[in-house]
DNA sequence: CGAAGCATTGAAGTGCGTCAACAATCGTGG
DNA sequence: CCACGATTGTTGACGCACTTCAATGCTTCG
């Protein structure tokens, strides 16, 4: 099952079968975990980050008076907390919004990683500053996007991000969030996420039923929603 | 100059005086520069990062409509683009708001410092994690938190960044930025900074005037933020 | 089968945007 | 040093995207 992580590293680079007997390595522990559970809690000291191999993860963060902000999705093959390992803390839950197969990586074996295999070292560095660049174009939606093209934007960065893990459908994918938490993704009500759903099945764009999310017009919602996967650095590289 | 970034590191971790000549070694050049001026324009292939000595950068994602999100304002002390080094392109601009004071990094030997020291190598992993904590708390902000909360975080936010590198004074800062700049840094209108700054104002909780703010009542504007430096990661660590 | 969560719809309210005018300040050249 | 245009800040009137509140049906699952 690690091999979903694996597959995302290739994308970006060539690993010899050492490296890859390291990155293997890294997993201490295989978990099955049901949904909506918080898997890391924010302000706890940790010594473990988490791969995701199955399932929907997401980082919240909350406010005093109960309203929540997603910020950021995780598809399988990423590694949920990577960025843990250095703070040694998170400031946002990690929590599981579907049933997940997650593994679990101590930090000892990362730090062991990264001290014998640079240019490793240098991948998982730019691993967390993909993350970081994927907030930023979230700030971009929340700060100038309307919503509808927001939600246009989520869902064809989770197609693609999918599609380089092989996860996605030619038309689609399984997509089983509740309307509550896609509106915690978009910064919406969930009553104006419910509407701004609706606006974009009328417009023939997309279907979602079944925990199903189907792309009618792939090029129609690319274009509402404004969107270019240069924030996604896909090209590969050599680190 | 460079001692503003040598304040920072030390913000967080001891460092030996071998790592500190290392540090120093690592600018190139420094560089004065008019305000206004696009230093990085997104996409262009890069092997030089820059630090902050002094003044203000920030990092702009532009629409194609010519909306524009301030995604990270720089303070003095900051490595402005160290994810460049990584990345090797930038997903967003990074452009001066005033005059600035830089210092020119050249990439071979950010790689030369994290391949001899680890630990350095780890801090500035950390520095960069921190950079994508600071970008979720504004993504929180621009999703959740009301025009007048997110203004009001902004400038806690600033006040407590200043003063770990001893920029600030006792009840405020010199603030450069027209409400121009501020409005796209929280993703409003400059009519609506406007009337929200006024309404900061009419609190007595700031004031804003001949480019610098003064913080009237840091209780009372931390309160109606929601403030919480947690997201900063201030404490100190080993690395 | 009943309860709880989820999706949907309508009606009414509001925070922020848009448009437009004008005042204040700044920068520059004469 | 003043004149002048350009930028920045301020204000008012109006509109709209999104929120709020509330009700109803639809799933899901113990």
């Amino acid at each position: 099952m690690i091999s979903v992580h694996l597959k995302k590293v290739r994308q970006r680079t060539t690993i010899s079968s050492e490296e890859e007997q390291v990155i293997r390595g890294l997993i201490a522990e295989t978990r099955r975990v049901p949904a909506d559970k918080v898997l890391i809690r924010h302000g706890t000291k940790i010594d473990t980050s988490i791969m995701l191999l199955d399932g929907w993860l997401a980082r919240c963060k909350d406010l005093p008076d109960g309203d929540r902000q997603v910020t950021q999705l995780h598809v399988p093959g990423d590694f949920a907390d990577l960025h843990g390992f250095t703070l040694k803390r998170l400031d946002h839950d990690l929590a599981t919004l579907s049933e997940c197969q997650i593994a679990l990586v101590p930090h000892d074996r990362i730090l062991a990683l990264v001290e014998r295999f640079p240019r490793l070292a240098r991948y998982y560095w730019f691993a967390t500053n993909v993350d970081a660049a994927i907030t930023r174009e979230l700030a971009l939606s929340l700060g100038q996007r309307s919503a509808i093209s927001r939600m246009a934007h989520l869902f064809c960065e989770l197609m693609t991000r999918l599609e380089v893990v092989d996860r996605a459908d030619p038309d689609g994918f399984g997509f089983p969030l509740t309307q509550r938490e896609i509106a915690e993704c978009l910064g919406l009500t969930v009553v104006h996420a419910n509407r701004t759903l609706q606006a974009l099945r009328r417009r023939k764009l997309i279907e979602l039923e079944n925990r199903r999310l189907t792309i009618l017009d792939r090029d129609g919602l690319e274009e509402i929603a404004e969107f270019d996967t240069d924030y996604l650095y896909l090209e590969r590289t050599s680190f």
